[in-house]
DNA sequence: CGATTTTGACCAGCGC
DNA sequence: GCGCTGGTCAAAATCG
């Protein structure tokens, strides 16, 4: 099969859903685990359990969610060297789905430590030189050229195996691209095997800034989006452009007093002005948000420790922002 | 007209 | 080695 066939294949889904922008959904969140070992034995025992499932079977264990109930909110943070990295991500083989929820599903984001050939934190660094290189290589012919620039990348790569911390969560809303103060633009866009909904690739448009973000929605739950970041800003939200394009309402119309500061926050369904130093300063590899497993699990209360837990992964979202 | 999106092509990693 | 998949590039198209 040629490339093209094949990559044809990969456009069957062009943007065709961007017409869903109409309004947000609301999400109710009362269930939060926190940095507790339960929290990450039951995501590890969700992949175990859940992993090779087919997708049917995706409601089964962990925070399990009816089909219909899919109001929930997953987030889970893939740190370098953190320790529930381990148990939600690094345990998977590529390809392999962790649930979070609802029925929606992230795909497995670890290649990285586990693999002596990671792919997007070489990318940073070859993106530049080796990548633009590749054209101008098949241009010039230079065999020699290629294989120093294979030494190169190889040495780059045992230079750079771990990769960028991300942070990926789900959101339920119609709007594709969320809006969270940056400005991003868009670079790629995949088909996603196995789901009819096809992968958004957008890159921070700040020079210097290479924080990318990748947004697909559920196929399992198509008014999921699921939305993961990686690496971290090295500047401020773009003034401009803070409350700029959102299309819910601006910050001032949200009275924290009558919402809880996280109801707020998936009420909002954006993390406005969302801080992902805050995120991957927290101590924590994962943070699960589920609205039902509380009815469902006698000690998954919100306590006040994982409350302020997620206050601290997100006091930009918590506590409310002066324009 | 610059910024952004679209989309065909290319590449690397991985499993078989 | 081959095919599949995810990720990215970059020219063309579109947008504001």
């Amino acid at each position: 099969m040629s490339n093209e066939t094949k990559d044809l294949k990969n456009y069957h889904y062009t943007s065709s859903y961007n017409h869903y922008n109409t309004n947000q959904n609301i999400v109710n969140l009362p269930y939060v685990s926190g940095p507790s070992t339960y929290n990450a034995n039951m995501v590890s025992s969700q992949i175990s359990s859940d992993l090779h499932s087919s997708p049917q079977g995706a409601y089964g264990s962990g925070f399990e969610l009816s089909p219909t109930l899919n109001e929930f909110l997953y987030s889970s943070i893939d740190q370098e060297n953190g320790f529930y990295n381990a148990y939600t991500y690094n345990n998977c083989q590529k390809g392999d789905e962790v649930v979070g929820g609802g029925g929606a599903i992230i795909k497995s984001e670890s290649r990285v430590s586990a693999s002596p050939s990671s792919s997007e934190a070489d990318h940073h660094h070859v993106e530049d030189s080796g990548k633009s290189l590749r054209k101008r290589e098949a241009a010039d012919g230079g065999e020699a050229d290629q294989r120093s620039q294979k030494v190169v990348k190889t040495k780059k790569k045992e230079e750079k195996k771990q990769r960028e911390p991300r942070v990926s969560f789900m959101t339920k809303t119609e709007i594709d691209h969320l809006e969270d103060g940056y400005r991003w633009r868009k670079y790629g866009q995949k088909a996603v095997k196995n789901s009819p909904y096809p992968r958004s690739y957008y890159r921070c448009t700040t020079q210097k800034c290479n924080v990318k973000k990748r947004v697909e929605r559920s196929y399992q739950d198509p008014t999921v989006v699921i939305t993961t970041y990686e690496s971290q800003h090295n500047h401020p939200i773009p003034t401009s452009r803070r409350m700029g394009t959102f299309s819910g309402p601006a910050a001032s119309e949200y009275n924290s007093s009558s919402l809880s500061p996280v109801s707020d926050f998936i009420i909002n369904n954006t993390p406005r002005s969302f801080s992902h130093d805050d995120l991957f300063r927290a101590p924590y590899a994962s943070v699960n948000v589920n609205p039902n497993y509380q009815q469902q699990q006698n000690q998954d209360i919100l306590r006040e420790s994982e409350f302020e837990f997620l206050k601290e992964m997100f006091p930009s979202v918590f506590f409310k922002q002066e324009p």
